[in-house]
DNA sequence: CGATTTTTTAACCATTTGGTTAAATTTTAT
DNA sequence: ATAAAATTTAACCAAATGGTTAAAAAATCG
């Protein structure tokens, strides 16, 4: 049992140990034994919380899900302009997941694996991204001449992949420029104003 | 037909099973059983071909890795001016990766499993990616007042990921802005040029 | 044709893995 | 103290899975 989760009630543990193993090897790849091993408890005793591997696999995906979308949607969707958009959502997003770093990998891994489970459990209702207000700004803002013109389609990628995937090449970067933990965590937390400052200097005229 | 060539062709129908399969399920996701219905071959079969899942496995990776890496690293290494080399990269490996849509998402995933393994088996001598060059050529614009000050590192995280990361979020996008694989495809290659005068807009001074 | 190689068939094996069970032990709360 | 709940132990099961084997059948080639 790693000394972190000791102190804390067995199911939060559980969960704990469930998310790490899950996140870090994937569903197929995940084994209930090492999960147990992780909570330091016996499977007997994991199943006696948890029925199958399904059920626990959903709840820690959901959390995950949970945790990135809720509020990128809300940036999206909001009255902000433009401008404070891109920088509400570099801040807000790098903030989430410099301390959940493996969860976009994840995420992208369950989508691509099964795009429609994705659409059907995760975006059912409300929780659904809806980038359509942002796009729309996008456009407005070209139409006013307030910045160069551009695809929004092509600004939004740019932004999502400048801003999730260095997380998911971590061990690519790291490996290839020979960066610390550290170095990289100090990266991250200035691609919070250099990304947004990287676009403004693109589109703005 | 002669005997090498019959080997061989049944060897490459296993060999781009054992590919698609592999790329879409992961290592711990693949069955061998899927490799030899997806080859339209029997599982006795296949190890009379492949000795076992790892071997077949290696040989899938590697070839994934010499598709992805070697041509990066002959841009990044090259004696382009900065800007040509921005394009070359974009251009050529959106042309790779258009053809091979799941690659990336496999290599970095495997790549997160172990990177120490990647770091020795694929990256052992000469295909080992050498950012240096491109970073210090970066700092020598940035020095010489030719672009806005930039840290080197960032710039190329920023390359990567909009160049790399569309591709592993496609179901994703598809899902949510209503995309068809045509769309996609021109999509990606719009950003063939799209990326490349994005990023110039954003550092030429 | 006759020898060699490739491929199939079909059974089989060992291990891993998700999951169960029942009894015993420990912890917790009343 | 005692009942209830949590946890361990340890054995077990069934299915999936990687891998093997031997013999027969089909294809290939000299």
């Amino acid at each position: 049992m790693s000394k972190a989760q000791k102190d804390k009630s067995t199911e939060v543990r559980i969960l704990a140990a469930a998310k790490k193993i899950f996140v870090l090897k994937g569903m197929s790849g995940a084994r209930m034994q090492d999960i147990a091993d992780e909570a330091g408890i016996n499977k007997a005793l994991l199943h006696y919380y948890f029925k199958n591997k399904e059920q626990l696999f959903e709840m820690i995906f959901m959390e995950a899900a949970a945790k990135l979308f809720p509020k990128i949607n809300k940036i999206f969707d909001g009255d902000q302009p433009l401008f404070e958009k891109i920088e509400s959502f570099c801040e807000e997003y790098i903030t989430i997941v410099t301390d959940n770093p493996f969860l976009p990998l994840f995420v992208i891994n369950e989508i691509n694996q099964d795009p429609d489970y994705f659409l059907k459990k995760v975006w059912a209702g409300k929780s659904k991204p809806n980038p359509a207000k942002f796009l729309e700004q996008i456009d407005r803002e070209v139409k006013k001449g307030t910045i160069k013109k551009i695809n929004p389609v092509h600004l939004l990628m740019n932004l999502i992949s400048m801003t999730i995937f260095p997380f998911m090449g971590k061990p690519m970067f790291q490996k290839n420029l020979g960066v610390s933990d550290t170095q990289f965590r100090q990266l991250m937390e200035q691609r919070k104003k250099e990304i947004p400052a990287f676009i403004i200097d693109a589109i703005k005229k």
